[in-house]
RNA sequence: GCGGGUGUAGUUCAAUGGUAGAACGCCAGCUUCCCAAGCUGGACACGAGGGUUCGAUUCCCUUCACCCGCUCCA
C-alpha cells in the first residue's frame, strides 16, 4: 500500500520532534546507529513508564484477579523448544537470484543437467567514451597513435580494448599537460570501475538445451545487476546429478542456505559450544505459562485469573522499519488470563472490549482504533480466535496489539516437554484440567509511537501583530503527558520571583513531573512546553507577590496547553485542581 | 533479504576540488517579559572507512544509518 506524501512528511516531522525535544534518539548514535534499535530520551522514558504504569495499574492493582510477575529474559532452551520457536525459525531457506522467489532449502527438488557458470559480466561497450575524453589532446604524436590502435579494434573485443587503453593511457603519465592529465586519470578510474559486475552466476539447463537457452537467463540476471548491454565473461560448463543448488523452475542458481531465525541467540558460561545456547526471549509471554504453578500456588488464586507481564522481548527481525514501530529490541505488556474452557469464547470478547477502552482512556480515540478479527486461516492451528486490535499510522494502519484466545496449547507443550502437569484442580467440582487463557498482548513501544502520533497537531496562531505562525503541540491526554506542569517566574531576576516559583514547584513535585524554566520570554517558555506536550503551565508574577493587592496575592496564571487560555488561580488550590487530571 | 533514494549544526536548507554559510532553535547577558518580542555576545556540522589528488565535505569504492517500494511479519 503506497502511502500519501502528506503521511510521509507528517512522520517525517514526527521523528524530527521526537529528536528534537529528547523523546525518541537512534541507539549508538554517534557510532552510526544500529539498526532496529532505538533510546528513549528524557521526555520519551517519561511518556513511555506513565504508559506501562497506568497499563500496570488497571490491569493488576485495580483489580483482585490478575497478579505480576517479572520474568528473565534469558531462560532454559527447552523453553523455545517447547513453545515451538525454536524450529520454527531456523528452516533454512534459499532465494532465487533471478525472480528473488524463496524456497526451503530441504524443499528442492534435485536436478540433473549441465551447470553454465559465469565468473561476471560487464558492459558490452566501455572504451568509446574514453577516446572521446582523449581526442581532445590530438597533436601530440603519442595520443594520435594511442587513439588509432583504439579505434582499430572491433566492439566485441572489448576486453582486450580495455587492457590495451589501459596500457596506452599508462604509457602517457608524461604527457605535460594537466587538463589532460586529469582527463587520463579519469578515464583510467572509468575502465576500473564501469559497467562490470565481478558476481558470479550459474545456470542450470537440460542437456538437451542450447546453450544460448542458459546465457539468455545469465544476461538477465546481470541486468537485474545494473548493466545494460551484458557481456558475460568467464563462461564454463560442468555436468551435474542431483543438485539442489537451483531453481526448479527456471534453472537459475539460488543463494546459499541461510537460516532465518529470528531468534537472537547467545552463550550461557564461558564455553561457546551446543550446550550453553541460550535465546533471548522472542516474547514475553512463555516466562508466565513456565511459572504458571508457582504463581497459582503463591497467590492462591482461583479460576479466571490473570498474570500480567511487562518486560523487554527481542526478535531479529530481517526488516525493521517504520521508526520504533518494528525495532530488533522492544517492550510487551502482555496479559495471560487463564480460565476453563467453557469461559474462554466469552472472555475473548470481554479482553477485546477492556483493551479498547483502555487505548481511549490514554487519549487514542476509538475511531483511529481497527479491530480485525483474525480469520480462521490466518491464525495459529491452536487459536480459537484471534482480534488484532489496530492504528492508523500515517505509514498504515498497524498492529498495536492482539487478543488471541490460545486454549490450553501452551500449558500443553510445556506439560509435555518438561513432564511437569501444568493443570488446575477445581475444588468445587473435583476437575483436573488444563486451563484455557486469553491473552491481551500489546506492544509498549508501537503504543507510545501511537500516542505520539495521535498528539501532534500543528495550529496557525496569529498573534497581535496579525503575524500567522504555526504552533506545534502535543496534545497528550494529561495521564500520560510526560510532564504535567511547567512552572516559570515571570522574570528570572527577580529573586522573589524566582524563589516564590520553586516553592510552587516543591508543592507539585511529590505529585508530578514537573519542569522549571526561567530562561526565555514567558511566551517562548509556553511554546516550548506545547512541543512537549506539558497540558498545564504555572506562571508566578508580580500580583502573586502582591503587588496588586491581597486579593491577587498568592495566586498564580494556570494556564492550558490546548486552548492557551489562563486562568488565575490560588496556589493553594493547585493540587486539587490538577491530581484529578492527571491521575 | 531485493531494488530505488538520501546522508552538511538540534532542525530546515545553502555553497565549494583549497578558511563550510544562513534561518530558526540552543546557551549567557540586558529589559516589571503572559504566547517562540527586541538588543548584545556565544557554542555547535560535512555519518564512518578506504582510494584518486599537493589538497576531498565535494570525485570513486566500501560500509553504516535513515526514507520509499517489494518481501517478511512465527
Amino acid at each position: 500500500m503506497s502511502q500519501p506524501k502528506a503521511n510521509t512528511e507528517r512522520m517525517e516531522k514526527i521523528v524530527s520532534l521526537c529528536k528534537r525535544r529528547g523523546f525518541v534518539f537512534q541507539s549508538s548514535e554517534i557510532y552510526g546507529g544500529l539498526n532496529g534499535c532505538w533510546d528513549y530520551g528524557p521526555l520519551g522514558v517519561e511518556l513511555k513508564r506513565n504508559l506501562k504504569d497506568y497499563w500496570w495499574r488497571v490491569m493488576t492493582r485495580e483489580r483482585d484477579d490478575i497478579v505480576g510477575m517479572d520474568g528473565s529474559i534469558l531462560m532454559n532452551r527447552n523453553v523455545w523448544k517447547a513453545s515451538g520457536h525454536e524450529e520454527t525459525f531456523s528452516d533454512p531457506m534459499v532465494d532465487c537470484l533471478l525472480t528473488k522467489r524463496r524456497f526451503r532449502a530441504d524443499q528442492i527438488e534435485p536436478q540433473s543437467g549441465i551447470v553454465y557458470h559465469y565468473s561476471g559480466a560487464k558492459e558490452a561497450i566501455v572504451v568509446d567514451a574514453i577516446i572521446d575524453l582523449i581526442s581532445e589532446d590530438v597533436n601530440d604524436p603519442k595520443v594520435r597513435e594511442a587513439l588509432h590502435i583504439l579505434r582499430e579494434f572491433q566492439p566485441e573485443e572489448t576486453e582486450e580494448r580495455d587492457e590495451k587503453c589501459k596500457q596506452l593511457l599508462t604509457q602517457l603519465e608524461d604527457y605535460p599537460n594537466a587538463l589532460f592529465q586529469e582527463e587520463r586519470r579519469k578515464a583510467l578510474s572509468e575502465i576500473e570501475n564501469r559497467g562490470r559486475c565481478h558476481d558470479s552466476y550459474a545456470v542450470l539447463i537440460p542437456q538437451a538445451k542450447p546453450a544460448e537457452t542458459a546465457r539468455k537467463l545469465a544476461r538477465q540476471y546481470y541486468q537485474s545487476r545494473g548493466l545494460h548491454k551484458v557481456e558475460l565473461l568467464g563462461e564454463r560448463t560442468e555436468e551435474v546429478t542431483n543438485t539442489t543448488r537451483f531453481n526448479p523452475e527456471n534453472g537459475s542458481l539460488l543463494t546459499e542456505p541461510r537460516a532465518f531465525n529470528l531468534m537472537f541467540k547467545t552463550y550461557v558460561g564461558a564455553t561457546e559450544d551446543e550446550n550453553s545456547i541460550a535465546y533471548l526471549r522472542p516474547e514475553t509471554a512463555q516466562a508466565i505459562f513456565v511459572q504458571f504453578k508457582n504463581v497459582l500456588e503463591t497467590s492462591r488464586k482461583k479460576l479466571p485469573f490473570g498474570i500480567a507481564q511487562i518486560g523487554k522481548a527481542f526478535r531479529n527481525e530481517i526488516n525493521p522499519r517504520n521508526f520504533t514501530f518494528r525495532s530488533r529490541e522492544f517492550e510487551q505488556m502482555e496479559l495471560e488470563y487463564f480460565c476453563k474452557p467453557v469461559q474462554g469464547p466469552e472472555l475473548l470478547k470481554y479482553w477485546l472490549e477492556e483493551r479498547l477502552r483502555f487505548y481511549e482512556n490514554i487519549g487514542i480515540p476509538r475511531e483511529k482504533l481497527h479491530v480485525h478479527d483474525i480469520p480462521e486461516e490466518e491464525r495459529a492451528f491452536y487459536s480459537k480466535g484471534t482480534y488484532d486490535i489496530e492504528f492508523e499510522f500515517p505509514f498504515g494502519i498497524q498492529e498495536l496489539e492482539g487478543v488471541a484466545y490460545r486454549t490450553d496449547y501452551d500449558l500443553t507443550q510445556h506439560t509435555k516437554h518438561s513432564g511437569k502437569p501444568l493443570e488446575y484442580f477445581d475444588e468445587e467440582t473435583k476437575e483436573r484440567f488444563v486451563p484455557h487463557v486469553i491473552e491481551p498482548s500489546a506492544g509498549v513501544d508501537r503504543t507510545v509511537l501511537a500516542l505520539i502520533c495521535t498528539a501532534y497537531d500543528e495550529e496557525t496562531v496569529t498573534d497581535e501583530k496579525g503575524k500567522a505562525e504555526t504552533r506545534i503541540v502535543l496534545r497528550f491526554h494529561p495521564r500520560i503527558a510526560p510532564i504535567k506542569a511547567g512552572i516559570f517566574p515571570l522574570l528570572k531576576n527577580n529573586p522573589q520571583l524566582v524563589s516564590k516559583a520553586h516553592e510552587v514547584a516543591a508543592l507539585l513535585k511529590p505529585h508530578m513531573m514537573t519542569f522549571y524554566d526561567e530562561s526565555g520570554a514567558i511566551g517562548r517558555r509556553y511554546r516550548r512546553q506545547d512541543e512537549a506536550g506539558t497540558p498545564f503551565g504555572i506562571t508566578i508574577d508580580f500580583d502573586t507577590l502582591g503587588e496588586k493587592g491581597d486579593e491577587l496575592r498568592e495566586t498564580v496564571t494556570l494556564r492550558h496547553r490546548d486552548s492557551m487560555q489562563q486562568e488565575r488561580v490560588k496556589i493553594s488550590e493547585l493540587l486539587q485542581i490538577l491530581l484529578p487530571q492527571i491521575s
